[in-house]
DNA sequence: CTGAAAGCGCTTACAG
DNA sequence: CTGAAAGCGCTTACAG
């Protein structure tokens, strides 16, 4: 039942090679033979083997793209950009979780699918470039990550630092004193991890200010989901805060339900900042402040150095940064806003 | 650079055949023969070329999932569940968004990258059972849709009427009666279509209660989002309404906010109600009641399905049904809940 | 328990 | 402009 071309080239008399180039649009092909295996091919419902093909050519079309979590809704929206970008190059998007394990990104980078996928796009949260850099295999990958300078791997590179440190800004532009950050990781993080960064430009932006780092304003979560932000809210109540940074949007929308429970007006007993721009944020009740990475063009940059290495056109430099703006919503403007 | 089977054969001057044996876990081979590969494989860094080994066993290890979009929760969160599921087998997701356009899951359907991946998961939501029946290719398909009877396709049921219906009882038993529909779409739609049976589900509770169904209390949606929802809570104000049923989460959270911005108490003055549970709705104030369908079941019967149709046990019957639950939280019991 | 050889279905130099 | 043939890297009967 399974018709190879060589079943299409008898069918219309003709040899396999010319079937090939038709399938392939080859343009020295006669009008009269191109028709005649147009026919042959539709009668036959002919649908080549892609795996033959790719073993073949050395290429499949096929990238695969790793995050720590589908369900997460800032790697969701990302996920979706990057499925249509590839789309543009003809390129298929196999998806991988990694659950933010070490052990699984180091799998994936190791050259998990080799030669099957022709390139890798990977967030990775556990492990940092030099890391990656010696474990993986040649496949061409290119991560989505924190602004380095000098590594040696392609990245695409979005200034956590300064998201963090504009987003504690915003706080501290409405007076708040009492700024206390939800988002804080304990145990071993990656340098270049996300948690870390954004604690970072919390803490710089404090300093600038002449304000304190306070422990007792600072929260650590297990992870990035709404039910640790509620708890870390609920926590967070007795020392009094004025505003809170979370270290994402899913944090947030986490606090801003703890306080809601709490009876607690937002924003005008505490204001509350996220980051990342997940669509929940603007219809929450208060719509949620954050800091709006530009995710189409980190998928569409992500594309184009993996295009790159892959003989598209000439190399640009291996980091490619991403901006980000600040969106001011009801959590820390209220409903004027 | 690209290491073969046949390079670690020589360099482990053994067969190709004693490598293959050694890399794909045959038994029958000597422990001393055994380590010597071992060393060689490891030494070489040998990664075995899947499209090679795909095109040779006529199987690559790859399912597609194919859902209308990927930033959906609901979506999201059942595309998690397959990946996960798939990977108890050994199988790798690859994931299509068709927006739900008639054209792309016609494509998915008649095969798109066949012989690439060894079975489909599809959620239909333009095109009937019918239809892809008759359109689609031989690789094994699985449809996540309606629960429809005698269908001849593989698929995973689940019983939208009754979702919505309970759903609407649950508004009626708070003693509601002016109960508004949000989610009605316009022109031609599957006959499965969800937002169909949907509709079908909260009309036959009306009826069943003795109550009309009226046209100024329901609502046509473009599409199933949050600013959908708004917009039509928006124009639903007038009618006075003291209830509504959501035809997704997404749309009840939309509907929530413009409750919220028109300072409407929820569910004092109007109760609403949603079908999906996603993580969202746990966290919104006041938090959604929903229906829950079972999404572990849904993702874990499809590869099931699937499963049986690659060679698994022996195939059940074509259409597993998956249950769901009504979960009641504060946007209709209020606070108290 | 191990080896030599065929063949999966394509594409692509190489001839003509 | 078209055809015959090699070969991509595997796995698997078939011998031994």
């Amino acid at each position: 039942m399974r018709v190879r071309l060589r079943d299409v080239a008898e069918h219309a008399g003709v040899s396999v090679k010319t079937v090939s180039n038709v399938v392939n649009g080859y343009v020295h092909v006669s009008p009269a033979m191109r028709e005649k295996v147009q026919a042959a091919l539709e009668e036959l419902n002919y649908r080549a083997n892609l795996s033959a093909r790719s073993l073949r050519r050395g290429r499949s079309g096929l990238i695969a793209l790793a995050v720590p979590a589908l369900d997460m809704p800032y790697f969701a929206e990302l996920t979706r950009f990057v499925v249509q970008e590839a789309e543009l190059l003809g390129w298929t998007v196999l998806v991988d979780q990694t659950d933010g394990l070490r052990e699984r990104e180091q799998v994936v980078a190791t050259g998990l699918r080799s030669h099957l996928i022709d390139g890798l796009i990977l967030s990775p949260v556990a492990m940092d470039y030099a890391e990656l850099s010696a474990v993986r295999d040649e496949t061409p990958m290119v991560l989505l990550g924190e602004k380095i300078g000098g590594a040696d791997i392609d990245h695409v590179a979005f200034d956590n630092v300064a998201a963090a440190r504009v987003a504690t800004e915003h706080l501290l532009s409405l007076g708040r004193t009492r700024v206390a950050a939800i988002g804080y990781q304990a145990g071993v993080v990656a340098r270049s991890g996300v948690a870390e960064v954004r604690r970072t430009g919390y803490e710089q932006a404090l300093a600038a200010a002449g304000l304190p780092v306070r422990a007792s304003l600072t929260r650590t979560v297990a992870g990035f989901q709404r039910l640790e932000g509620a708890r870390a809210m609920d926590s967070l109540l007795a020392e009094r805060p004025d505003a809170v940074l979370c270290f994402n949007d899913q944090l947030a929308l986490g606090a801003l339900r703890a306080l809601a429970v709490a009876g607690v007006p937002v924003p005008d007993e505490v204001a509350v900042i996220g980051i990342d721009d997940i669509e929940d944020g603007r219809f929450s009740s208060p719509t949620l402040s954050t800091i709006a990475p530009d995710k189409a063009a980190v998928a569409r940059e992500a594309v184009r150095l993996l295009h790159h290495r892959l003989g598209g056109p000439a190399a640009p430099s291996r980091e490619v940064s991403v901006g980000f703006e600040l969106v001011a919503r009801e959590s820390t403007l209220g409903r004027r806003g």
